[in-house]
DNA sequence: CGGCATCCTCTTTGATACTG
DNA sequence: CAGTATCAAAGAGGATGCCG
């Protein structure tokens, strides 16, 4: 892209990441890990592939990923953020916490997947931790399970299960995401969720119980 | 700009904003407040004017901003940000801290105008607020002077002169940001800045003493 | 003047096909 | 698996014209 040229930081930033999917291409980074070529394609539906060669080259010479050749038996290369490419992670989450609390839910045919539900998930949580910290929420769906991790450092999500929840949340997950986003007052069973667990505990999240 | 049709926040945040220019808009009519068409292109050097009529558009339809037909004898159109618009402000300053960070200085060739100069400013500060609150810091430059004004609420910066600063920088815009920016050892006097007033203030910045 | 719309050229994308 | 090649369509940049 071409460089706005001025001498705003927030212009210098957007000549770094402003191009379309190059902020995408970090958040799967960012959520996968480090990624191959067609992992990174998968998390992008839509994304040219030559796009996505071109977005890698300039992250890379940026300094904000690195290519890694993987050794055998691996043999494969891998993408992955360097010490400046992580530091974009509060860009992602401030931008993704405006879509969350600005925005209407998606329309019916958004692209879904599932890797990209705990991270969603903690973006409606962010900004206030709960009182009795700390705090384990276990979310199951259909298509997989994460868990929140609410402690002192903060909100924290990822993908598998936990062996003692507090509480437990389960339902497709966009009801999951629906529930946890919802500004009303929380009811044990709603729109395709049912909660087990210490459900006392949604009163602490005061994202739950008042915007 | 078409969808990305994700059902990731950050992507559906892009689909509002991610056009190039867009992001920028948003910080003239922040810096700014309520503007002019003209203000708003004299703040985006390189801007074509169709495209700012078209980001204007699309912004207004999002609900971000809002056209205001002035009453006689001003007689023309201001237009100034919702609510919602306001919201962006943290997006806005995640990525030019990024930016004030992890990029160099701009080259030489960079535009720059004045009234970015605060903002930019506040960008270096942001973080961890200076231990012996409330504190005034005045900036001056040839072309312009601007408060940096701190206490408990933060860090907040606006174009104008104080009576009564604790402290008073003076220099060109580039070496009173570069000086801010600087993670060394503040000196009295350096790379063209001049300072007055009780000096013992810059270490409690921690920006301006290590990073 | 202030707020665009039009026309033109150039660059970027999206989609698909193909390759070491 | 990790791209490159190709090509049509969309978007950006620049100049100019128009209308209250």
């Amino acid at each position: 892209m071409k460089s706005y040229n001025q001498s705003c930081p927030v212009a210098r930033a957007l000549d770094v990441f402003g191009d379309r999917w190059t902020l995408l291409v970090l958040r799967e980074l960012l959520i996968q890990g480090p990624s191959r070529y067609t992992d990174l394609a998968r998390g992008l539906p839509g994304i040219a592939t030559s796009v996505l060669a071109d977005r890698l080259r300039q992250l890379e010479e940026s300094g904000l990923i690195r290519r890694e050749l993987a050794p055998p038996p691996i043999a494969t290369t891998l993408f992955h953020l360097t010490e400046e490419g992580r530091a974009v992670e509060p860009i992602l989450v401030t931008l993704g916490r405006w879509g969350a609390e600005h925005l209407d839910k998606p329309g019916p045919d958004a692209e879904v997947q599932f890797h990209w539900f705990p991270f969603a998930a903690s973006l409606y949580l962010h900004g206030h931790a709960p009182e009795g910290l700390p705090v384990v929420i276990q979310l199951e769906t259909p298509v997989g399970s994460a868990v929140i991790d609410v402690n002192v450092e903060g909100v924290r999500t990822h993908i598998g299960t936990t062996t003692s929840p507090d509480l437990t949340i389960r339902g497709a997950p966009e009801n999951v995401i629906e529930f946890l986003s919802s500004k009303t007052s929380p009811a044990e069973s709603r729109s395709g969720v049912t909660v087990e667990g210490d459900v006392a505990i949604l009163a602490d999240f005061p994202y739950l119980v008042a915007s």
